[in-house]
DNA sequence: ATCAGACGGTTCTATCAACAGACCGTGACG
DNA sequence: CGTCACGGTCTGTTGATAGAACCGTCTGAT
């Protein structure tokens, strides 16, 4: 691959990882699966993404095995997320937290609740009455008190509205 | 700043998060401090990182607040990581335990012990003895099994001694 | 007093990737 | 049969990165 996505000479972890989803665009595409977005044409919608860019970040994650491009109507492919990119949601959570603490004066954009219980998980994604920390698939993502109304596109609009993680959106 | 790293349309604190951190070195850089490297050139032959690029980083991640630039002799910088930076530990430890799951497949490359009591923490970066999270402060890292001989460099050579994170390694 | 060397950068150029926007092939539907 | 949505590709321009050379400051040895 181009020199922009390999750390050749890091025998560390973090290195192989960032090969992956170090690159621009990658971690905020896997975000938006994860919420359940699927098609190409939402994604670039929501994410403001340029198409060729776009193209080359998903056939990049189904190389790695972190999306699965499947044909859902002739000519029609939507990309789901494998359980390899399951395990990449504590990080992405870690991470949106880190914003939502030091770069979001106005409070939470976005709450997870634990769907077993009705819970908000807290900051490190622990639910505190079960004492478990949910994987996404036990996750509802809800506005938060800070969600802003800036967008206003079908996608924006959809993904405000509370839904379980992994859950495809209705379609437009 | 320039387009490569503001994701402006964007009303998520993932997408904040990551332009701070998402750029290329950003996080490694940021590992190489939380692991005790401080100097400019330390960086530098540890990352094997353009020379430009770093001194770019680093004056980012001093803007960011990431990174205190101090003088430790007339002339002479050196770079600590802040209490902002500290709380991203949980996310840089999540992508690399990611990495050591599914693209290590000889096993850790380096081990994260609780220094209170001595065991290694999980994959969730829980210490299971005493039932919490310990933060860098309270880690010691120790090569692990697959901790590869490969770089013999002086930095490298220090990093593979089992020491407490946030320690100014041993001069040279 | 001087000289070498470490440190912490800056500057330069070639190359590579991202961006915006135009274009295109396929299948569904009226 | 024309039109539209979808899922891309292609092109020119701009910005970022790698790699190497160069530079100023301070230190310690001669």
């Amino acid at each position: 691959m181009a020199l922009g996505t390999d750390y050749a000479g890091q025998d560390c972890s973090l290195a192989r990882a960032l090969e992956v989803v170090g690159e621009r665009w990658t971690l905020l595409v896997l975000r938006d699966c994860f919420f359940g977005v699927r098609r190409f044409t939402d994604l670039r919608d929501h994410l403001d993404i340029s198409r060729a860019v776009l193209a080359a970040r998903l056939a990049d994650l189904v190389d790695a095995r972190l999306l699965e491009r499947r044909e859902y109507r002739p000519g029609r492919h939507e990309y789901v997320v494998t359980p390899d990119a399951l395990d990449l949601w504590p990080a992405l959570y870690a991470l949106s937290q880190w914003g939502e603490r030091h770069r979001a004066p106005d409070g939470p954009r976005r709450i997870f609740v634990h769907t077993t219980c009705g819970t908000t998980v807290d900051a490190t994604g622990t639910c505190r009455s079960c004492e478990v920390t949910p994987g996404p698939v036990d996750l509802e993502i809800r506005p938060g008190p800070a969600a802003s109304p800036r967008r206003e596109d079908p996608v924006s609009l959809a993904l405000r509205e509370p839904h379980r993680l992994l859950t495809p959106l209705p379609a437009a």
